[in-house]
RNA sequence: GGCGCCAUAGAACAACGGUUAGUUCGGGGGGCUCUCAAUCCCCAGAUAGGAGUUCAACUCUCCUUGGCGCUACCA
């Protein structure tokens, strides 16, 4: 067998979503457990809305994700250039041949005119398809016609045959009935390609043996390109249809899903291991109950023909779990690294000191952290807190805590090693002292240590606020209740 | 409207045509002498409906229903 190719061609109209993640990070699994090359490559011809700023993106989100590849934007390769803008002379030539063989024909039919013809179709309920008016035209007239000036597109003659064959990976071998198609349009009145043509001259030029896409494209798209193939005389590459992925009303992820560019989640606080271990069930499973892979594992038990066949749901919840998992597996010299620059943004991390501080608390808060930003969150919660906000202090205004408080302090007091048994034994004993426990005892203690009802075991937060800290924050509450 | 794809709990995935339909997330409850998280234990929750093939159907076939998608001079 020949060596793989695949290839991922985003068109630059927006940044790179969830879906277009998904497709690469499966056109990389399935090709790098195969050991095939990668093509990236930038679908352009829509000029109007293509920017360079969403190809950047693109780039900056593959790099995030760790695919990597081989030929294409950026890095070049054998069959470049990778943008389709710079590839018309390849297309015109093409273009020509389809021309020249009778596969393609000048049509002058107008916009507006197809829309009528199809209109009318539709109301006598018939597949709106273009009547083919141009189809036969002399060619003397042709020629007049364009030295006229008149506007034209070309379109693909329709071949004589009954149905078109795709071989799919996922979905099996399907025969699309060429009637349900019409002659398409393959190059615009500005003179552009279109979508369908330039695609399959790119991948018939680069070589690419398969075609992993979205579910989206298997019933328009691919029985044209597929007779594309055919007409112009290249190797008809191998496909396979991945199911859609779906926001939670079932209905395909768009922004109001909140389907963020992929570069988002990073700042979010997601671990682009997570992201991607998430990403790959969505759609796969490796048949086991296995559920945690790091992309190296991915390749190696990744199977196009595991991919399942129904559309997927992406849940937020759930990347959320396989982010809080790999964030525990870290070091904290790690999580540190990952904070770090959060940390010197908001003014902490001024010294060599300060960093054993923070290496100190992430140890203790390392199964609290869901999202990389609450690193700097819990952080900033010890290191910036000034003690509980006025309004809060009624809740702790309690006869008890007139005489906790000052026990507390006693016993925060005493010359004995700071540590965070010292701290909880500090905490019980003073506890027993005012004769309040449980809920009462640290429901408010922590509400006085942080302003927040939740958060990490409160007697290492209070440990790691250090002993000069906590001993100034409470005697100033002390004089103002 | 036409055509296509899909159908196991709220979600993602399992189950050679063969006991009691399994796992994870989420939900509920409990333990861990404060909360949340982690961890441990427990609970609820599914084969869309109907025919057919078969000794036997989640699994194969057909129909219905439902969901989604495509039906561009967007990609």
């Amino acid at each position: 067998m020949s060596k793989i190719r695949v290839r991922f061609p985003p068109s630059p109209t927006g940044n790179l979503h969830v879906g277009n993640a998904r497709t690469a990070l499966f056109n990389y699994l399935f090709c790098k457990h195969n050991e095939g090359t990668f093509v990236f490559r930038i679908e352009d011809t829509d000029r109007e809305r293509s920017r360079d700023e969403y190809i950047q993106n693109e780039i900056d989100a593959m790099k995030w994700m760790g695919i990597q590849w081989d030929e294409g934007i950026e890095i070049g390769g054998q069959h470049g250039p990778y943008k389709q803008s710079e590839r018309m002379s390849l297309y015109q030539e093409h273009i020509q041949r389809l021309l020249d063989t009778q596969h393609a024909y000048v049509c002058f039919c107008s916009a507006e005119q197809v829309e009528m013809d199809r209109e009318e179709a539709r109301t006598n309920s018939l597949p709106p398809r273009y009547s083919g008016r141009c189809r036969n035209l002399p060619q003397s007239e042709v020629k007049t016609r364009i030295a006229n000036g008149e506007p034209y597109v070309i379109r693909f003659k329709l071949p004589d045959q009954n149905d078109v064959q795709v071989t799919d990976l996922i979905r099996g071998t399907k025969f699309f009935p060429v009637s349900s198609l019409d002659d398409f349009i393959i190059v615009r009145t500005d003179g552009m390609p279109t979508y369908n043509l330039a695609v399959t001259v790119d991948d018939a030029l680069m070589e690419i043996t398969h075609i992993i896409r979205g579910e989206d494209h298997f019933f328009g798209n691919t029985p044209r390109q597929v007779l594309l193939y055919e007409a112009l005389g290249y190797p008809v590459p191998i496909f396979a249809h991945m199911p859609m992925i779906l926001g939670d009303d079932k209905t395909k992820l768009s922004k109001r899903h909140g389907a963020f560019a992929i570069t988002e989640y990073g700042n979010m606080g997601f671990l682009p291991e997570a992201f991607v271990n998430y990403m790959a069930f969505l759609g796969w499973s490796p048949k086991t109950e296995e559920e945690f892979f790091t992309l190296d594992e991915l390749i190696q038990r990744f199977e196009v023909t595991n991919v399942n066949t129904s559309p997927a749901i992406f849940d937020y919840e759930k990347l959320k779990w396989y982010n809080a998992h790999y964030l525990r597996q870290k070091s904290c010299e790690d999580l540190f690294k990952i904070a770090q620059e959060d940390l010197i943004a908001k003014g902490f991390l001024t010294n060599e000191k300060d960093k054993t501080f923070y290496l100190q608390a992430l140890a203790h808060m390392k199964d609290y952290i869901v999202l990389t930003t609450d690193i700097v969150n819990y952080i900033e919660s010890i290191d910036a807190y000034n003690g509980i906000q006025p309004d809060r202090i009624p809740e702790i205004q309690t006869p008890e805590m007139i005489e906790l408080l000052p026990a507390l302090i006693r016993h925060f007091s005493v010359d004995e090693k700071w540590s965070p048994d010292f701290v909880l034994n500090a905490i019980r004993n003073a506890g027993k002292e005012s004769k309040v426990k449980g809920k009462h005892l640290w429901m408010p203690l922590r509400l006085i240590m942080t302003n927040e009802d939740q958060g990490p075991e409160i007697y290492l937060v209070i440990y790691l606020m250090g002993k000069e800290k906590v001993l100034d924050i409470l005697k100033a509450l002390l004089s103002k209740i």
